[in-house]
DNA sequence: TTGAAAGCGCTAACAG
DNA sequence: CTGTTAGCGCTTTCAA
């Protein structure tokens, strides 16, 4: 059906292997020989085969990432600096969304195993993928990079922030603005961003001589109504709190709804701060102090040591990155009450 | 290196043919054969080379999608929509992101034409891709759908909605809201979109016996600051107008800001309509009444109908798609001035 | 019901 | 500098 690379070879009068030759630009043609082959290829229209290179040559040029959602921007500004990265470097990125079901990321990894990618990213947080595991495959060469928490193991390039500390600049923030009595809205309990945040707020209390209360803290689930129940939680139990540190800023949407509702004013009545920098935080009234991760440098800086890591065939020098998140002060905290 | 079907039948005591019939659920194994085999694969943690299926089935189970710029959250929310339905088809998908240069969006189809993916779906309108070309490789047995316009190809199924009615619509909303001077932000004018949006709004127009005027017409870009310097110069000139008809949301918030900076309130100075129903019109105030097109659902349909097609090996029934949009009206345009 | 063997289209030794 | 040829690991006739 398709033309062949066999067929080129006869057209242009070489063999098979000098068509690859200049197809690659490996080896050593004659420029009488090269132009002779691009003629026959163009005239012929020729277009090799993908599949049997990726089997001959062992590699797809194609990298996977596994997110556990790809509708959570946080998510999203990641993949996009692994995508652009990737395209400079002549790579495709297969989408795996694991449509938030664990299973489905667990076998997203198939893709790895069976050589449909040449290396796999994980920006997800679950645990549904074990260190252990991602371990055991580094050690048996699979490419694999980590975003959003550091694997204690070699060859596994990781990027992540620290959540505790800005978690503790959140906090500092608070308490500078005159607050004493701060909530804390966690995202499902099992995510370790969720446990790290709120790590930090608990080490800034200490620090500030402030009581922790396990009242003041209620599970969300990361998305804007799983904040609204929360919340609602929250101010059912009577206890009394001028501020809300939200583990993500889609649950402080949740909040606002629920202040709107309950004719709450933020920041008069309530100061909130979230974290993420959702597009959404600059638009909406008042604005949503936030933290900044810088998600699509921490996306595309993983994907480039990768490459590097998997076309050098060594280790990089550096292996585990951790960057810096800005707090950006808005109207949502600005004024103490 | 790894270890490949011949080592599992080598273990289980069969041939490599039977090891591939138990693996593709394929002719007909003994009960206990199978058992036999299954048992090999799962002990010796075999993982069936996925390139070397694709080269001999000649389908690599994987959709490509070329966009313009994933970042518009137009063409985001049709490659979910994609992305969910390739899934439950057990399809991957690979997003061809072209970041806004036509070069790359042609460059793309190379993975149709070499076989990386079994089929692309285009949702890009900028024509860097003619109908002609889609149609010749549509002839040639490549699988091709197209989302956002009609091509008047057998065989390439396409879905898009109705832009010159729902822009009569927005039109027939301000008219009723008492406004008879209505100014028009086009998106880049080579787009068919901001042509077919403003067919509509000149329609209407002369449906109501209004006026037409060209200097009520200004082209943005689709992006919120394209919005706003259309904007500025579209009140640079002068005239009188109490509301705007904004070919997006993403240039009407352009044209939010610029309100607030020179002091225009919305709407009671101005009313606005967009189109997308882009998340961020339901949190900024006032809400922005927009245009909602079911985005998901047509990346989804799209999808369905191609992977059937490819599978069925005939035309489906159906080819083309129009689907209905609807006005969504909110406080931006709800107050005659 | 199972096995042998012929490729899928390409790359990369190796030989000349 | 160019050609010959042996696979890459799998699926799929065809024969047994």
């Amino acid at each position: 059906m398709d033309i062949k690379i066999k067929d080129v070879a006869k057209a242009a009068n070489v063999s098979v292997a000098t068509v690859s030759r200049v197809l690659n630009n490996s080896g050593v043609v004659t420029e009488r020989t090269r132009l002779k082959v691009q003629e026959a290829i163009e005239s012929m229209n020729y277009h090799p085969n993908a599949t049997a290179k990726f089997l001959r040559s062992k590699k797809t040029m194609m990298i996977g990432v596994i997110v556990s959602d790809i509708n959570v921007s946080y998510y999203a500004e990641i993949v996009k600096g692994i995508e652009n990265m990737a395209y400079s470097r002549e790579y495709k990125v297969i989408i795996c969304d694991a449509h938030n079901q664990k299973e489905e990321e667990l076998g997203y990894l198939e893709l790895l195993l069976n050589r449909t990618v040449d290396a796999m990213i994980l920006v997800s947080m679950t645990g549904s993928i074990s260190d252990e595991l991602i371990g055991e495959l580094a050690d048996k060469g699979y490419n694999i990079g980590v975003v959003g928490k550091c694997i204690d193991h070699a060859g596994v390039p990781c990027i992540f922030t620290d959540n505790v500390k800005f978690s503790m600049n959140v906090v500092h923030h608070f308490i500078e603005q005159g607050h004493r009595s701060i909530a804390f809205l966690s995202g499902y309990p099992d995510a370790l961003d969720s446990y790290e945040r709120l790590e930090g707020y608990m080490k800034a209390l200490r620090e500030h001589r402030l009581p922790f209360r396990q009242e003041l803290i209620e599970n969300g689930d990361f998305n804007e109504k799983g904040g609204y129940h929360a919340f609602l939680r929250l101010i059912g139990k009577g206890l009394p709190f001028t501020a809300v540190y939200s583990a993500n800023d889609e649950m402080a949407l949740g909040v606002y709804r629920a202040c709107a509702e309950m004719g709450i004013t933020i920041p008069k009545d309530l100061a909130i701060v979230g974290v993420d920098n959702n597009r959404i935080s600059r638009y909406i009234t008042p604005r949503l102090s936030t933290v900044d991760q810088p998600k699509y440098a921490m996306g595309a800086l993983i994907t480039e040591k990768l490459i590097d890591q998997m076309n050098e065939n060594q280790f990089k020098e550096q292996r585990v990155f951790k960057v810096d998140s800005e707090l950006l002060v808005r109207e949502s905290s600005r004024f103490a009450k």
